[in-house]
DNA sequence: AACCCTGTCAACCGCTTCGAA
DNA sequence: GTTCGAAGCGGTTGACAGGGT
């Protein structure tokens, strides 16, 4: 039997797009939407594959996209997601309004990771627009970003890279969840917070981001689902601290104060896995909808808390 | 000027997950 | 419950540009 080839490969052309492609790709989307990326090419007149198509539309004509000049903001916002999400580039772009996953993960291959494997990580380092980061001539006319707080919002419902929760001693494994990094945690990562907060009102794109979340509809259905995580992280909380109750997650009507008492308790001292088993599932969290009632410095509370603890 | 090396990033590939039939 | 198509994801590749010799 086998799986239908997405393709025929002889028949499609490969590589770079060209400004004419794009063109009909941009066009067709925004008259027909997105979706149905196997019959898409048939249907727009192009050679290509329907993969090739979905993921030029989702990584470059898409409106909203922001290419280049990754912000020192953005940057250390990618470093501490990435610190405690691992390589899910998908949750850590849906979280920068504007900017892919191909983007992230390209900018963190390239630049990010030889830094966080730096063990001497200096002060204010050179970021590498800053620096002489070559301009490359794109083939056609990179879209602009037509409203920066359009976030880039994937599904990014699973992973495959495992989650490890780090051991009692700290350890982590490759690809895990990082709650522990202790040589980049302070020396980068430390203003974060700060920035989100301090930034919230100077319409910046990574406080911007934080304006799409709903809190209440994020917080409560977190805690819908934190049921779940208590299952398997629930332990680790309650023993620990007793900042969140099995039965009260289970009592719809209490868990959203319980979230904001969480968030905003100045003692919250939260064990490293149940810190990023949170987070994780603040993270998932995946209908997020504007609200301008919303407090952005509690949205940033989930990163500061761990910032804080160092 | 020619060649080589390196960095960047768009695109590809294979796999997983979801949802409909 | 099973199958299969569609979509999404992360790892990898390869073309290209720029710098160095």
């Amino acid at each position: 039997m086998g799986r239908r080839p997405c393709c025929a490969k002889e028949m499609v052309k490969r590589g770079a797009w060209s400004a004419l492609e794009d063109r009909i790709l941009s066009n067709y989307v925004k008259a027909h939407g997105e979706g149905k990326w196997r019959d898409l090419p048939r249907r727009a007149g192009l050679s290509r594959c329907g993969k090739s198509c979905r993921l030029r539309w989702l990584n470059y004509l898409r409106p909203g996209i922001k290419r280049g000049n990754i912000s020192t903001d953005e940057e250390e916002l990618i470093i501490r997601l990435h610190r405690l999400l691992g390589n899910r580039w998908s949750l850590i772009a849906g979280r920068l309004p504007g900017r892919t996953d191909n983007e992230i993960k390209n900018y963190w291959n390239t630049y990010l990771s030889k830094k966080s494997q730096d063990k001497t990580p200096q002060k204010g380092f050179n970021h590498p627009d800053k620096e002489k980061k070559p301009v490359r001539k794109s083939t056609v006319e990179v879209p602009k970003a037509a409203n920066c707080s359009t976030a880039i919002r994937t599904k990014a419902r699973r992973s495959t890279t495992q989650v490890v929760l780090p051991e009692e001693d700290g350890k982590e494994g490759h690809q895990s969840i990082k709650t522990t990094d202790q040589s980049t945690a302070a020396s980068d990562g430390g203003i974060i917070g700060e920035n989100l907060s301090s930034s919230a009102g100077q319409g910046d794109d990574c406080s911007d981001f934080l304006k799409d979340f709903d809190s209440s509809e994020l917080f409560m259905s977190d805690f819908l689902g934190q049921a779940d995580l208590l299952q398997v992280h629930g332990e680790g909380i309650k023993e620990n601290n007793n900042l969140i109750d099995k039965d009260m997650v289970e009592n719809n009507s209490s868990t959203f104060s319980a979230y904001n008492n969480l968030l905003s308790s100045d003692d919250v001292i939260l064990e490293d896995s149940s810190y990023a088993a949170i987070l994780e599932s603040w993270l998932d969290c995946d209908s997020l909808q504007p609200n301008e009632d919303l407090e952005i410095n509690r949205l940033a509370c989930p990163l500061d808390l761990k910032e804080e603890r160092k």
